[in-house]
DNA sequence: GCGACAG
DNA sequence: ATCTTGTCGC
């Protein structure tokens, strides 16, 4: 029993990827376009067997307090090697798989990796967004495209992260004195609402505990 | 042609 | 992403 509709083939060549991506990019929410966030989720992806085997994970967590409400894993032989810009044909077919063995979908989906911040609008949280119809973000540690000015050095703080005459994301500290994070819009998520529901997973470290918790599952520690 | 380049 | 110990700083 499949959860999501197969929007296309995942065994393709990097043309037909970035094809893919550009006739997608049109579906794509910028805007609020959610209920009451209870639920949010981490979603990560970590190699086994010399990068032969991705591992998703997927911890949902209470967007309260943050406690763990369930977190599911899934396997997939990885069908790409990594290619800037098609980041998503690597990692989504074994994110496909944990999210069909949740009990119950999130609310908001935070992604490791950019949503719009990138050439083509579709970086991994746009295109899991788009596939699951769920809200997504991205959530990256470092920047795939777009140029920014100083960002501020207080908690919360951000600054635009542009391309052209668009802006993409956020560059935000989400802890004082350590590396800005990047956030930008996946699907059904404006930018100020990234920003904070990212922030809303924010406790005393640089990633949000979404990410956190789903990079521990995915790296197996 | 020369860099840049999520994870 | 992954390979990996100690080390600097709050």
């Amino acid at each position: 029993m499949s959860r999501f509709p197969g929007l296309h083939r995942w065994d393709v060549s990097p043309a037909e990827a970035r094809a893919i991506q550009q006739r997608l990019r049109q579906r794509l929410i910028l805007e609020d376009d959610f209920g009451p966030v209870a639920t949010v989720a981490g979603v990560d992806v970590g190699f086994e067997d010399d990068g032969t085997l991705a591992r998703a994970a997927v911890v949902v967590l209470d967007h309260a307090d943050l406690a763990v409400v369930e977190q599911a894993v899934g396997r997939c032989p990885t069908p790409m090697p990594y290619i800037p810009g098609l980041l998503s044909f690597r990692e989504i077919p074994a994110v496909l798989a944990a999210l069909e063995d949740l009990e119950r979908l999130p609310d908001v989906l935070l992604c490791d990796g950019q949503g719009i911040a990138h050439p083509r609008r579709m970086g991994i949280a746009s295109h899991l967004g788009l596939i699951t119809g769920l809200p997504s973000i991205g959530v990256g540690k470092s920047r795939l495209i777009g140029t920014h000015g100083p960002v501020p050095a207080e908690r919360g703080g951000w600054t635009p992260l542009v391309d052209g005459d668009e802006v993409i994301g956020a560059v935000l500290r989400s802890r004082e004195g350590v590396k800005p994070i990047y956030v930008s819009p996946g699907h059904r998520v404006g930018l100020e609402s990234a920003v904070r529901l990212v922030m809303d997973c924010v406790t005393r470290y640089k990633l949000p505990e979404t990410t956190r918790a789903a990079d521990r599952l995915a790296s197996a520690r």
